[in-house]
DNA sequence: TCCATTTTGAGAGTCTACTCTCATAATTAT
DNA sequence: ATAATTATGAGAGTAGACTCTCAAAATGGA
């Protein structure tokens, strides 16, 4: 097993055929809708073969799918120990979006577009959901000191996760929104125990 | 006039093999998954013929499909006024529960399942989702006086519908949980504001 | 340059959800 | 009983994702 050198013009290029076909793919699902796109366009718009398309990416779904949460996952493992599970996701939030470009932000956003949109993508993301459920539910434990099957822990997960849903939604239909600033927003309003600003009925 | 049902031999001859279709088709999904299930087999299994199972059901999904949500949002409207969001959510959660048969619980249970399963069936309920969220926030955002736009509304709905899903998540994976007993505590446990018991390390 | 390895295109082929048509059978009305 | 309506079965057909094979082309090493 001889380690190679750098990359040569072969992984060069096949990283580049690949970002190709990608981007012609999410700019034909964009303009013309995921279902109504077939492989055969998308082959035809890369100019590549059909077969070179699956080479590439198993099914089509594959096409949207990227796994963006493994460094989420790891900046929450860096939050400060004194934060409540709340504030740490809500710093690691901000700490992520932050870091990204307007150009990652913009791709990103597509991506989650779909996702939100479409069907089958929702249900090929079925997995990196629960996936990401899972792993802040198990980083939440840990940092609380908890079994992972702590029923509190799991509530407190479920709540960070709804609310950054309830939110991806409504930026689904409105993409003019101020995703980083509403993030902060609504995890701030969960911190503090959801209060109904004017009209408090009843504490807890 | 006898006491025979409003109905024809055709209607009830009709409701008979819709039902009898689906009853197969659940169990077959059951028996070997959604996926490895064809059409065809389940058409074999109802002794109907394939385009028979088309008329019925438009598409294999369908299958599996039942609103079972208008009957919570009616519920939930007549909740008391004076809880708030999540207390009346709670309290409608359990009435509904608690006035389904065993049977009837069996049945949500066995497709609740199969939604939380099968990637393809998630997806399916992608607009049941987005629908109910909206309607429970559109309720909501009604009780408390607020605009259905309401970030704070929002958020609450949010956060109801991630602790419940957590906990489905979590139930399908483990179907001997209470699940009746589960929803009611992880309600209350929101209502209380997500207290972590033990180690209270900073408030909000 | 020459050879070995890898990538690609072309295209035939599979699988299965789903559609359509039409003849036959079952049900209903008269 | 007979005619009208409706449901069903049989089966051919479509679409599109995905697989497989093989020869040609591109690339890398010598």
């Amino acid at each position: 097993m001889s380690d190679r050198p750098a990359q040569g013009l072969r992984e060069r290029k096949k990283a580049k055929t690949r970002a190709l076909i990608q981007r012609e793919a999410l700019r034909l699902f964009r303009e013309q809708g995921y279902a109504a796109t077939t492989v055969e366009q998308i082959a035809e718009a890369a100019e590549v073969a059909p077969s070179t398309v699956f080479r590439y990416f198993p099914t089509k779904e594959d096409l949207v799918l990227v796994d963006q949460f493994p460094p989420f996952v790891e900046a929450l493992r860096a939050a400060p120990r004194e934060l409540n599970p709340v504030q740490a996701v809500r710093v690691t939030m901000r700490q992520v979006l932050d870091a990204q470009t307007p150009e990652e932000r913009a791709d990103s956003v597509e991506r989650e577009k779909l996702m939100l949109t479409v069907p089958e993508l929702w249900a090929a993301s079925l997995d990196n959901i629960r996936g990401v459920m899972a792993t802040v539910r198990d980083e939440l434990a840990a940092r609380e000191g908890r079994d992972p099957g702590d029923p509190e822990i799991r509530n407190v997960t479920g709540a960070i996760m709804g609310v950054m849903w309830a939110l991806w939604f409504d930026w689904a239909k409105d993409p003019s929104m101020e995703v980083v600033e509403a993030f902060d927003q609504a995890l701030a309003h969960l911190d503090a125990g959801l209060p109904i600003s004017r009209g408090d009925q009843s504490p807890g």
